[in-house]
DNA sequence: GTGGTCTAGACCACG
DNA sequence: GTGGTCTAGACCACA
């Protein structure tokens, strides 16, 4: 697997987890229907509780981006991914905004917030061959 | 005082003081030496503790946004804001980088994440005072 | 734990409580990785409240001493120390001319000064341990 | 006078100008018997409050430095300096294993540590040429 | 009046 | 179990 968790961060693990499979989705890496490791065997490898894998995998099944079968195990949903939401929308422009401030205050210009998103976005759906 | 606060939000409350804070900053309603409330009076203001105001003030203090001036109270930095730091570029990525991702998968073009970052930076330094 | 707090002091309790753990640093005594007690334990140990020990923790978290590990605890920042910034050589020589200028006032030669500084060094980085 | 005081600083208004005032003496800008504005000038010219500058005469005076005349005002002590009390023992080395221990720390050696006392104290008695 | 410190007790997210 | 957050109420140093 191409998952890298930092164990000193502040963000919960589960949610490293969730962003590093959007992220892979993203990219490529993985595909409508790919299967995903067992709940078991992902936490195994990662070293990491099984709960919090359950509650990764949990969370994406809710947002739509995976889904569980019975005897197949967890894939990625193979009938096309959830689109804009509202919801979405709103946590796009809160995080946005309260980077965005920061970004001003610090003396970064609309051009140079503006291109590091463009660059950012690229780098995501692209920068993942090495997997 | 401008602030609204959402008390029910998973964010914490002093992190939403601080993000409205910087916004203030951000939109010119707060300017260089400006003074803030003192803690209790903006903890009575919004119906907080004052320990959580403390800490926003705190972290601002700390991140060299706000000073402590003696006798006159907390202020917005005088002397200018820190600048891009390689903390801040840091934290920027990381955080754009998730956000663009799940942006990619529910179908946002690379045009419409960047605009909306652009949108958004221009709404954050303008859309104050208006309102 | 080797922390001797004394409680009558002005220096506040989370101030002893930061220098007593970088001694131990300095000391040999704490070493990289090691884990230091919970909060609560700690607290409980010295006999004062969890949130004096939390903001000691946190203050050595923010200058790179600690770390905190998810699930591990606290534990010493196993990637080796933050090294002279420029904030701390500044400290360094602020109170460095405070304490020099009334040792010379008082009558104590530049020889003097300087040895015990070398004496004060040497004794903090060896007299641990052994006592 | 050469007094400059950072109202922005943690450390108390009263105590930078007892450390200014001492390090006046300390470098022969104050010799004994000179007069001190009275507290109600100095306070003046700091834009400080009388309190404050009260609370540092009669620091000063508690320690020996100062005299307080009844007509002439306040001279610095004519009869010489305290010597190294135990009290001032007891607080260098205090401060000093606090600032030896970080230092040890970061990384700095005890040649640096002791090069930079020396440097310290010698700038201390001299370097008070420009006022 | 201000901010700084300390205590006490509570709930929550995380793993 | 852990640390993180929030509340409540208290005392103190400072100016």
């Amino acid at each position: 697997m191409f998952i890298e968790l930092d164990l000193q961060s502040e963000t919960p693990i589960y949610a490293q987890l969730v962003d590093q499979i959007v992220e892979g989705i993203a990219s490529g890496e993985l595909k409508r229907g790919d299967p995903l490791p067992s709940v078991r065997r992902l936490a195994e490898e990662l070293g990491i509780n099984l709960h919090t894998v359950n509650k990764s995998y949990n969370l994406l099944k809710q947002e739509g981006f995976l889904q569980v079968h019975r005897k197949q195990g967890v894939i990625v949903h193979p009938d096309g991914m959830p689109g804009v939401t509202e919801a979405f929308e709103a946590k796009l422009q809160r995080q946005l905004r309260s980077l965005a401030a920061e970004a001003a205050v610090r003396g970064m210009t609309e051009e140079a917030f503006t291109e590091e998103s463009r660059s950012v976005y690229r780098d995501t759906i692209t920068n993942r061959g090495g997997g």
